[in-house]
Formats: structure tokens, sequence, C-alpha cells
DNA sequence: CAGTATCCCCTCCGATACTG
DNA sequence: CAGTATCGGAGGGGATACTG
């Protein structure tokens, strides 16, 4: 019943999961991805202003990973100072129902985990 | 355009994505409870021998954190050598269908992808 | 404006050894 | 069997300063 399985999940490398995980399951990704799925055309500096909080280095460093990945396109404008726009491509579409999916659940049961949380670690400090 | 959406993203504190991608988005939670969720009730040593490549303590930490955000539910049986039996609880069975759809888009776009990181590095590396 | 380049901290995670 | 304890490396991510 078991070794049966065994196969299905060992071969981590070639895991989907993993493999879309490794890309969106970061800090800024998911977050990104979502401003740029809803309010369509951006500059750099309108997503840093939407965001607030996130450094100039790791946005950078998410459009460019998003941008090799194919999910986000960037278009430079060829003029002083520049101006380069982010849009979602098709794929990066594609994955806007399966986020949104995942904000459902989370949104729902987010006081629920919150609450089960503290009921354990306070569990815990009694013992 | 822009600022009414700041505070809709800015408060990245209570970000219900935030809070769900910062406890599934770990190396092994998802691939935890992808395996709980196909086959019900499992040992520790069941979980281990299945994924093949965890550590021990991330095994442990992953499942303990599941548990405290109530997602999985541990059972000890009082004999020795002990046995633990872990669980989906409901909360973490309705997790699935959320997994299930990252899943279908990640097992239809990996190689998509795949090209399109090679493609971006082999054009890097002509300029 | 849209980035690079550094420095550095801190957390994640694996390896290994030990225990009730 | 089902963990805990400890150490240490790798890299994710922030702060700051600089540039075309």
């Amino acid at each position: 019943m078991i070794k049966e399985n065994l196969e299905k999940y060992q071969i981590i490398e070639d895991c989907p999961v993993r493999n879309v995980l490794d890309r969106i399951g970061d800090k800024w990704s998911i977050l990104v991805i979502s401003i740029l799925g809803e309010l369509g055309t951006l500059r750099f500096n309108e997503i840093n202003s939407i965001i607030g909080n996130i450094s100039q280095k790791m946005l950078t460093v998410t459009l460019k990973t998003l941008e090799a990945d194919g999910l986000v396109s960037r278009k430079i404008y060829p003029q002083v100072p520049p101006r380069v726009e982010y849009t979602l491509t098709e794929l990066g579409n594609s994955l806007l129902p399966s986020i949104a999916t995942l904000t459902q659940w989370a949104l729902k049961n987010m006081s629920t985990i919150k609450a089960s949380r503290e009921r354990y670690f306070k569990s815990l400090s009694v013992k």
C-alpha cells in the first residue's frame, strides 16, 4: 500500500508542486502577480509604492524571476529618465485563478488557524 | 487609481495570502498534506519513508507546525515502542482542492516555464 | 526613474548524535 | 519508534549607497 506510492512522491526533483512553489512561494511573487493582475500595466515605482514595504532589491529580483519564468513581460521605453512597464503575460494571467482559490481559502480560515495556534502554544506552556 | 489600492496591499501583516503562504510555502508542508490527503492516516516513519529524502528534524518541524495550525491531527498510542498517527483534520482536508488547483496549473505549465527560463538565460549570455 | 552593488543578518534546512 | 538537541552551511532578504 505504501510501496506503490513511493516513486510517486520520492522523485522530488521533478515534482510539479515543488517546481511552482520554488518560484512563487517566496516572499513577494504572489503579491506582485496579484497586483499586476488587478491593476494591469504598472511601472517599477508604481508597484514599489503600492506594496510600500518592499526593498528595491527584492522588487528587482522578484520581477526578474517572474520575467524569466515568463509570467511577467517587461517593456522598456528608451527615454530619459527611463520608463519600464510590467504586465502579466498570458501565462501569468492563467495563474490568477489558482491564487484566487488560495486567497479564498486563506481569508475563510485565517481566524481558525490563528485560534488553533494560540490554543496549541497555550497547551504547551501548561505542560 | 493607485492611491485607492494602497491600503489594500500595504498592510502586509494581515494579508491573507502572506498568512497562508508563510505556513504552507515552506519546503515540505504541501507535500506532507498531499500525502496525508491521499493515503489517509499514516505513522511518522511511514511518511518519512514515502518522502524518502526529508530529514527527521524537518518532518518533525513540519508536522508540529501543521498540527499547531490545526491542519493535521496527532494521535498517540501509549505503548512501547510508541505509535503515533497523523491524519488531516477537516481544515486540512479543505485545503486539498486549493493545492490540487495549484498542482494542475504546475503540471500544465512546467515545461513552458522551463523553456522560458532557458530562453531568458540564453538571451542574457548573448549580451 | 529604474535599477546595481555591497554588506550583513537571520532563518531554513540538513547531518549527526542522542533518548524514553 | 518517534522523536530531541546541537552544529553549521546556504541563501533569502533588508539597508544603504551608487549609476546611466
